[in-house]
DNA sequence: TTTGTATATCGCAATATTACGATGAATATT
DNA sequence: AATATTCATCGTAATATTGCGATATACAAA
């Protein structure tokens, strides 16, 4: 069926895997990390920095962009991003709740 | 094509989006928090658990156990798992690494 | 207004993922 | 030994994701 069963979990467990799945993919990660070396908005060279045809870095640039982790605003013939620090800081706090659980109560059993 | 080209990212990059694939699932995400809330390993009860088929957990718990994310050990005629704490510590480091890039540098100018 | 440049969208092909019924393998129980 | 229980694997169907050529759109420059 390949549809991910998404009713039968937690609001909080669903976010986890959608944040998860925004940089599930090493073309995103490298966007991000870009973003963020440059610390301000990339104009323009992500394709140049990344590898990708244009429409592919496109695509994943609206992924990034429908999440909210990135921003995107016009500027002349090309278009700016950089990341959505409010909606970063967001999802590190619900994805650092999940890796940071109390591991030290774990039995070495298996 | 629906290849991911890995072979253009570096391997961090890839290892990020690896780790960050194996809980880009909420089923993956609900098995690894019962695991922790239990605090031992766990023998059996993950079908009624979770509620999914029982193909399809055994499945996904087969990806964790391959990432390396949970052990399992055959235990008379069940079989039990738990996290793997090692590479759970692992993995948290890495992921870490990159969600808690400096944030303060970046200028909100989209 | 035409041309160039940059980005988005469409459409398609290929691979990946998710889910589960049917079945198999292993062990425990009777 | 026969049966029951538990989990893994196989096979298959459906949906999702990835990637890119072709094309559309929007603006700038000439």
């Amino acid at each position: 069926m390949g549809l991910a069963k998404t009713e039968i979990f937690s609001d909080q467990q669903n976010e986890i895997a959608i944040f998860a799945k925004a940089f599930g993919h090493p073309a995103r990660v490298a966007i991000l990390q870009h973003l963020f070396k440059i610390n301000t908005c990339v104009c323009g060279d992500l394709v140049n920095e990344i590898g990708l045809a244009q429409p592919t870095i496109s695509q994943h640039l609206k992924e990034l962009k429908l999440l909210g982790l990135i921003k995107g605003s016009v500027e002349g013939t090309s278009v700016c991003y950089c990341i959505n620090t409010e909606k970063w800081l967001e999802m590190k706090e619900i994805l650092n709740q999940f890796l940071n659980q109390d591991i030290s109560k774990q039995g070495d059993c298996c």
